[in-house]
DNA sequence: ATGTCTTTGTGAACGCGTGCACAAAGATTG
DNA sequence: CAATCTTTGTGCACGCGTTCACAAAGACAT
């Protein structure tokens, strides 16, 4: 998953563990799938296959909102995705804004996953005049200037910054001096945000960062333990074809401890692209 | 955040904690920038603020890698830049594809951030034969038909998915098939792969459901605590400006316990966008 | 009405992650 | 070389989250 945590620590809501939170969105899905094929009931063994996890988790999940099955039954499924929906305040309509319209911004913009769950795009905002105006998923880009105003006047309290890193930092001042209090990330740069205000982070080269170490602990352990293709610099014709990853170049060997010590800019030279890492 | 965990629970890999390696690229990116600007050397508090975390954590999590700072002056960012890095595993040259280039998948490509940090975008790969030999990112889209034959030509050991959500878990499939043992799913689907396989979810709608359920509960401390605003059904003329979010409209009441048995397609008429949630 | 069978709800144990607080280590100064 | 000062590395305790395992509750059959 490709989500960071960045939040208050303790703070159980009303009881209600923030693990459980994040795992509600994955069971109201496979309600609503449940829902739309008309199954009236489910066991929680059922709903824990579907939505990927222990069944044990699942009941005790349930157990924080309250009791809403019938033993020997299992869950109504209409019952249970308004309860979670209600908890989750799906029953409401928020009224999102986006910053930052480049590549991201734009997908975000034209991702349906929003406007499905009650999330609506009230605003598409844009530091680039010239983006000013143009249409984005049917909706005209707006200049950064009328931030406060579209957020005051839209009510909005939940904002999504899709901007470079340098810009993320003071757009999400401008949001939250504004009325806004929780924000999605998606810049490579840690916000810091004053108390009150939820912040949660998506990024992508973090997420494909970890998949790394791990890929490359499994083909370390695979290079340990079957000892077999043992010429170790023989010339592989056709890189890994079947299962071991092939990584291909290696890069920059050490540099030696303490030794660089006024370096302008190493060889890991970050030429800083569309939105640096 | 917006990262999901779908992994493997323990498995502590090497004597790694997990929520140590998520934590690690946040530190490489805080000493790149360190790096950028020459400072020869960080303190663990320094280090922290700038990762956003707590200067013990840090100091603990740099002990699994080994005893790489020096006593009463800090850490050398050269030479914890390289290991860190080596530990991630991105001294190789990762290449990945993508698979799906709808909006999303398209933005994926033009990202940055990738290819800063090792990874390189081998493919692109969509369903769609209108969009085979289409160029985006300066690079052509070919056919799903060939999804085998680059896998394995490339040496591709991690995959992303930003196809529909239909479409995830056969992509899924075939792409393990091929040799794929890290999977970065942007669909909104629980993937089941075999054990041995790494799968990291990024959903933006879980993301903003959770924003959703923090931004819920403080309105309703708030209007609970400060009995302010008494009049429950006033008239706001601006709604929330200034600090509370201002909800707009209540959807969909209860429905009665288990009354709705056999609705064909409730009220929550969920007509599945461009990427259903 | 009684018994059986299914499935929930939860008490309890365990393990991981976090943060405090301090001793050990090394740099630096006199 | 000794004293002082800074900063690391870590032992320890605490709390959250997960999982097991089972008693309680209700449906269903007889």
């Amino acid at each position: 998953m490709a989500t960071g945590r960045t939040h208050r620590p303790a703070t159980r809501s009303r009881g209600i563990p923030e693990a459980t939170v994040a795992r509600l969105p994955l069971y109201l899905r496979a309600l609503t799938a449940l829902s739309e094929r008309s199954v009236p009931t489910v066991s929680s063994e059922e709903l824990a296959a579907a939505a990927g996890v222990n069944s044990a988790k699942l009941r005790k999940d349930f157990s924080y909102l309250g009791s809403y099955g019938t033993r020997g039954v299992g869950y109504d499924v209409e019952y249970l995705v308004y309860q979670i929906s209600r908890e989750l305040g799906l029953t409401q309509d928020w009224p999102v804004v986006i910053v930052g319209i480049g590549n991201l911004g734009a997908a975000l913009a034209n991702y349906g996953g929003f406007s499905a769950r009650g999330f609506r795009v009230a605003a598409l905002i844009d530091a680039d005049p010239a983006m000013a105006g143009k249409p984005v998923a049917g909706m005209p880009v707006q200049h950064t200037d009328d931030l406060e105003k579209i957020i005051e006047e839209n009510g909005v309290s939940i904002g999504v910054i899709a901007t470079p890193a340098g810009a993320a930092q003071q757009v999400s001042e401008r949001l939250i001096a504004a009325g806004v209090t929780s924000i999605l990330n998606f810049a490579p740069t840690v916000l810091s945000v004053p108390d009150g205000v939820d912040v949660r982070k998506v990024d992508l080269s973090i997420e494909l960062q970890i998949l790394a170490f791990h890929e490359q602990r499994k083909a370390g352990e695979e290079a340990a333990a079957g000892a077999s293709v043992p010429g170790g610099e023989g010339v592989a014709e056709v890189p890994g074809a079947g299962s071991g990853a092939a990584p291909a170049a290696a890069v920059e060997p050490p540099a030696g401890r303490a030794a660089a010590v006024a370096r302008k800019n190493g060889p890991e030279g970050d030429v800083p692209a569309v939105m640096p890492a």
